[in-house]
DNA sequence: TATGAATGAGTTTTCATTCAT
DNA sequence: AATGAATGAAAACTCATTCAT
């Protein structure tokens, strides 16, 4: 359909320039349409974003509902949804980015929770799955949850800013060495350096 | 001093609405000034921005350096430190606002930058010293910086839009167990619930 | 097409007040416009004074190369051509303000320079044209050529101003002896009072 | 009197950029004086452009009277007059092109008509005086006048722009020259190149 | 008399949105 | 459905003028 081919087209420019800064030029051009097509397939810049910003995270819910789906117990499916996570934008920064402005600006604080609270109920499900199965001790889970959702987002950052030489895998690593310690499954040392 | 007047309003506004959506207007009517005076003081809307940042920045330091003068060991100096970051805000939410929004847009990257090196420099000096002082086995130190900050990060934002019910001390408190537990310094469980 | 009825009224109003007194809305409104669509045909205030004098420039060189074109000898060619730059401007009064003001303000120095040479150097090729010929005997024809071009523009800008009762054809009478008998040419008394 | 310090600095920066270009704060720090005292002396930036204009007026009249005065004989009179009015801004550029700006933006025409009127005026005595002398024939005075003084004009602005590699004195020769054979006053021939 | 901080109307420029074709 | 020219409100920034000290 023609609106997805727009939205692929803003999720690039929005990802590169943030939303301020990308004018509907920007996602006119990028898209290959004139400017006031645009406004047939949506009402206002700000709908071209939130649906931009929908997009994303279907994507990535699509994906590693996929790459979940082949596997069980806590520990692969922990270790398979991290990795999702941090592999996953290798080579799609922008839509990364775009993950990444959303809700910087006071009028998108929606959007982001809706972002978050998705990722911290999809951790928290297999979390608590584990529970259930006896596989783990009943912890604080909640917060187990939000800290592995941040430290994905703080090493995805870092890699988009080219602040760290360290690959995904080894972030993933370490984020679900980290995690597993907190759960008290760790077998071996953390150190996944 | 007048300059200190103004940025103090720029950290209000910029702090609630992103410098984006902020324009030098909105600065100037929230210090009570007119909007050339503003340029008396400031070359651009940029340079108030960078300017409200560093500001920021220099109190969130300065009262960290003083709530850690009286403390000695990592365990101790670990707890303070998380526990200022978390706890400084309560009454200063558009300061911290004003940091979030910071590097989200490309043309502040580099300021971001600097905030989080600051932070990750500041945590990995603790630990490093814990290192040398034959307190800490060594271990992936930058990892578990990072890991903090990341943590710390996570809980404010999820204070600051409400989406937490938990207060900065009690996050505080589970922040600093995921780190002693990372360390191997954990000698009681874990759960601080 | 847009651009030359946006030139036209460009002409128009900085010819009436000159550069730096002319806002863009004047030109807008003069062109019937909004200000925003000036933009899409220019891109700033400069370039469209640029165009303008550009315009105005060629318009008179065309229509110069026109009324020269039938005439030969310089005697013939050098009064057409002074009576063009005197006749010309009747009703082109904004057109010829505007040259005036070229280059009055530091910034658009070198568009007057160009005006001003392309003036010299034709007034110039026609009196080595003659002396090529033989029409003339070897003189200073360079200092003759500035010297008519400064006579026509002092006798143009008092028409403008108002302060000379002569006809444009009296004063291309004038400076046309006044040239014949720099040039040796003059087989009557100069006196066309 | 503090009155004469400040022209004699606005005089400096209105030449050098004109008077729209010039902001009263490049006169009062020439002036080394604070803004606000600039209005103590004038009431507002016209006013002391106006100032400005009428001093540097005064200036040049003063100086070809005095040197005049010894003089006499249109021939003479003619030479030194002209000669004043090309020689006398080698070392006074700003204040000459204090004198070109003005008039070229409508707000100032006045001003322009009697600086051009008084230089008329001055050369048209002079000729007006050798007809009465019986050293001349009658003609056509009035355009002769305009004419000395067109080229005056044009000689100066050319080297001002540096368009010209002419001394002022090879200037004021031809105009002279120019001028007396205008008059049937030439014994010699007139190529002063 | 002198200052210079403060003002706010005015300037150029941008850009989301509309609408005639 | 599609276009892209046109709009005009709003933005950042400037500067002549004022006024409390």
């Amino acid at each position: 359909m023609r609106r997805q081919e727009i939205l692929a087209a803003a999720i690039k420019v929005f990802g590169k320039k943030g939303f301020a800064a990308t004018s509907v030029d920007d996602v006119a051009s990028a898209a290959k349409i004139a400017k006031g097509t645009l406004y047939l397939y949506f009402d206002s810049k700000e709908e071209i974003y939130a649906a931009a910003v929908q997009m994303a995270v279907a994507q990535l819910q699509k994906l590693a509902a996929e790459r979940i789906r082949s596997v069980s117990g806590v520990r692969e499916r922990l270790s398979i949804s991290i990795a999702v996570r941090t592999e996953f934008w290798q080579d799609k920064q922008s839509l990364y980015r775009l993950l990444l402005t959303v809700g910087r600006e006071t009028q998108h604080k929606r959007q982001t929770h809706e972002v978050m609270r998705a990722g911290h109920a999809y951790f928290l499900s297999i979390l608590k799955e584990g529970e259930a199965a006896g596989e783990l001790e009943p912890r604080d889970l909640d917060a187990i949850a939000w800290a592995i959702l941040d430290m994905i987002r703080g090493c995805n950052e870092r890699r988009m800013d080219h602040l760290t030489a360290r690959t995904p895998q080894q972030d993933a690593a370490r984020i679900t060495a980290f995690a597993l310690q907190q759960l008290g499954l760790s077998d071996e040392r953390p150190d996944t350096r």
